[in-house]
Parts: C-alpha cells; sequence; structure tokens
DNA sequence: GGGTGTGAATGAATTCACAGCC
DNA sequence: GGCTGTGAATTCATTCACACCC
C-alpha cells in the first residue's frame, strides 16, 4: 500500500475539530494573505498553535507545508469535509443543502431573509407555522406554509435540514415530527432538549442557555 | 476536618458538565413530579444515567438520596451555581443580571422582546446600533441608544452581559470595546470568533456555523 | 428490585516535545 | 531562526462497577 493509505478518515473527525474548522472558515475567507502559519492562526482565535497544527494533520496536511498554509488549500479542504465528499473521486456534486424554518414567530421571522445564507451552501426553501395569520402576513424571499404543508414540502423540495425556532412546549414534539418526516439535522434555537435518534444532529443555540452560560 | 471540607468547589465545575446543567434547567422546571431519577432524566435527554448522577454528585448531591432527587432541590442547587455564590453563606444577594444587545439588525431587532428573558434572572436594560435611524424607529420595552452611548449606558445600568448581533465586520472590535466598557460575558451571534481576555465568557451562537454542523 | 454515591478504569482531546525542513 | 509533522505524554470527561440503602 502506498502513502494515500495513510490519508486519514476525515468522515470521523473528532467533534472539537470539525467545530473549530467550521469556525475557522469566515476568518480565513477575510484572510487577505496568500498563506497563514499556525501561530498567526493561534493569535486570532486564541487556540494553542499545537492544537490548529494537529486539527490541520488530521484533515490532510501531512508534509509538504513549508512556511505557512495556503489559506485557500485549508478552505478548500474544509469545505469538502463539510460537503461529505465520502469519496474525493466523485464528480463535482451538487453540493446545495435546503433547510426551513419551522415557527415563524419573532425569531423565525427575522430569520426570513436570505442574508443568513448568502454565499454558503445552504438554501432557505420554506417557513412553516401552525399560526396561518403569519403565513398569510409575513413577506418572505420563499414561500412559507402553514404547519400541515410540512411533511409534503419536505419532500417536494427535498429539505434536510431544519431551524427550530417554535415556543419552548412545542419544540419536542414539533422536533419528532421533523424527524418523522425525513429531516436528517437540527439547529434547536429552543432551550428544550431534544432527544432524537443517533443520526440526526442536533446543534443547540438556545440564547437564555447562552445567557446562563456566560455569568 | 469535618464533613463539609468534603463539599466540592461548585465554582470550578467542568465546562460540559455546567453545560448540561443549564439545559436540564428548562427540562426541570416543566417537571410536575416531585421526584425524579437519574433513568428518567437519562430518557429524557439521552445522556447516560451516570453521566447525570455524577454531574449531580459534583454540585453535592452526595448521600441523603433515597429513590430519585427532588426536582426543586436540583433546580435550587442549579441556580445556586449561576448566580456564582461563592459563599453560600451571603446575603439574599440581588441576582439579577443586566444584558444589552448590540447591533439591531434583523437578528438584534428580533430580540426588542422581553419574552426571551421572562421569568429568568436577565433583564435586558438597553439596546445600541450606530445607525440612528434603527434607534429612532424601533419600538421596545427598554431603551435603544446609539452607538456612542455605549460606554456611559453600560456603566450607569450596570451591564454586565451584551448579546452581539452586529455584522460579520464589526464583531471583532466592537467586542474589543464592550470588553473595554466591562462587560464581562459574550453572547456572539456573529460566526467571527471573538478573541477576548480570558476572563471574559463568550458564547457562540452562529447560525450559520451550526448549519455547517449538522450537515 | 430499583435506586444512589463514588472512586477507578477507560476513552477522548489537548498539549508537549522534538525531529526535520527551509 | 522560525516553521511544520507527528507520536507520546498529559489532562480532561465519561463510563463502569460495585458497595450501600430502601
Amino acid at each position: 500500500m502506498n502513502d494515500e493509505t495513510r490519508i486519514k478518515d476525515t468522515s470521523n473527525l473528532p467533534k472539537p475539530t470539525k467545530r473549530r474548522l467550521v469556525e475557522l472558515l469566515p476568518l480565513l475567507n477575510e484572510c487577505e494573505s496568500k498563506k497563514i502559519t499556525s501561530l498567526a492562526l493561534s493569535s486570532l482565535t486564541g487556540w494553542k498553535a499545537s492544537l490548529i497544527r494537529h486539527d490541520l494533520w488530521l484533515i490532510g496536511f501531512n508534509k509538504g507545508v513549508k512556511n505557512g498554509y495556503f489559506v485557500k488549500e485549508i478552505i478548500n479542504k474544509i469545505n469538502e469535509l463539510l460537503e461529505n465528499k465520502k469519496d474525493s473521486q466523485c464528480e463535482k456534486q451538487e453540493t446545495v443543502k435546503n433547510c426551513c424554518i419551522v415557527g415563524l414567530g419573532r425569531l423565525g421571522a427575522a430569520l426570513l431573509d436570505e442574508s443568513l445564507t448568502k454565499q454558503s451552501m445552504f438554501v432557505i426553501k420554506a417557513g412553516f407555522d401552525s399560526n396561518l395569520n403569519r403565513v398569510e402576513i409575513l413577506r418572505s424571499t420563499f414561500p412559507l406554509y402553514p404547519a400541515n404543508k410540512m411533511q409534503q414540502v419536505i419532500k417536494n423540495e427535498n429539505i434536510e435540514i431544519a431551524i427550530l425556532t417554535v415556543e419552548q412546549k412545542d419544540a419536542k414534539q414539533m422536533a419528532e415530527r421533523l424527524v418523522s418526516y425525513g429531516i436528517k439535522g437540527i439547529v434547536n434555537m429552543t432551550n428544550q432538549i431534544l432527544s432524537v435518534p443517533q443520526n440526526i444532529k442536533v446543534e443547540n443555540l438556545s440564547i437564555l442557555n447562552a445567557l446562563n452560560l456566560v455569568i
């Protein structure tokens, strides 16, 4: 077997590493220099330089880097990961991810705006609310539907990700419904803990919980 | 030395433990039964029962629990922690935490609403934006100020926490300003990494980053 | 039996240390 | 000298295992 076999299997990266890489992305995109050293990244992020090198090593930066990493190369590598190309040989597949917003209260309504996902791989395809009024009144660049259309729209539009902004009390059962309709990832903006099957990914973004953690 | 000396120093709890406890709080508050077992909590959260017992042990549930924990007791204990009472003998101090919202774009404006912090220890005292228009037009239950009033208002109102909802490009420097004005905790809703002094706490709640993690 | 309390054992993530390269 | 590449050492978090209690 040749050297290629030594390339790390990036599909089961440690979670903290993946998180850091994702956070790195916006920073790298704004970087005007061609190359950047682990030390420079360290001072930009506050993370140890050795940790950054280790992370980059895990995603395949072995040998060949001389005096700092090429910013573009890091960006490309991270993007590759995120697009879950299990097989890097595979065709340049369409890497758009369809999302929806579930719950159009104050917070959900604030997301009815393309700017959130501008120049990203995410496209918001639909908004849902069980309150018909909201669905009719709110204006948005993508269509809004009553909650009873969820199953159908999620299937038709091939939506994989939901941003959950419903009221606390509805969060759990709504998450279950979404999972049953085929949603694979949930960005949970409520402060409820969602218990979902292992293969469903959840990120918790409760502002109230966050406030409790920054005290 | 007596038994009291064995009580854990809850001020430097492991971060993951603290996070779980905070997430537990809303769940416990809705719990209608008087007592709850670690097993029940496990099935509600998806976390291992032994982990939950360990967490509770760390915050002082040693001995004395017979057949499940008293829900109220857990809630109280966690709240005590959050209010940072280093010294449990201390007077029943005022445990309100003053917050502000920095950046009144679509996301920030969505938070101009008491419902977020209702029946919590947090009170939003002010909103800031460098765009005078927004400050004048938006309606809110607390006062809005132009950004140049920040230093003064933060000091006068004794504001310790900021919810950062400015545009990406302004995030870093705004964070630095906030720190220089005495802010101790930042809920960062931008996708920029903020590098702040050690003693300042930051929680990152970027929706775009979260989307990248649930793929 | 079903539950907690608790240290020890395991597993995971980070940091160190240093060889090797320009 | 400054930088990366990389396994080993260390630190940190979770899980196990079992004594004890009702």
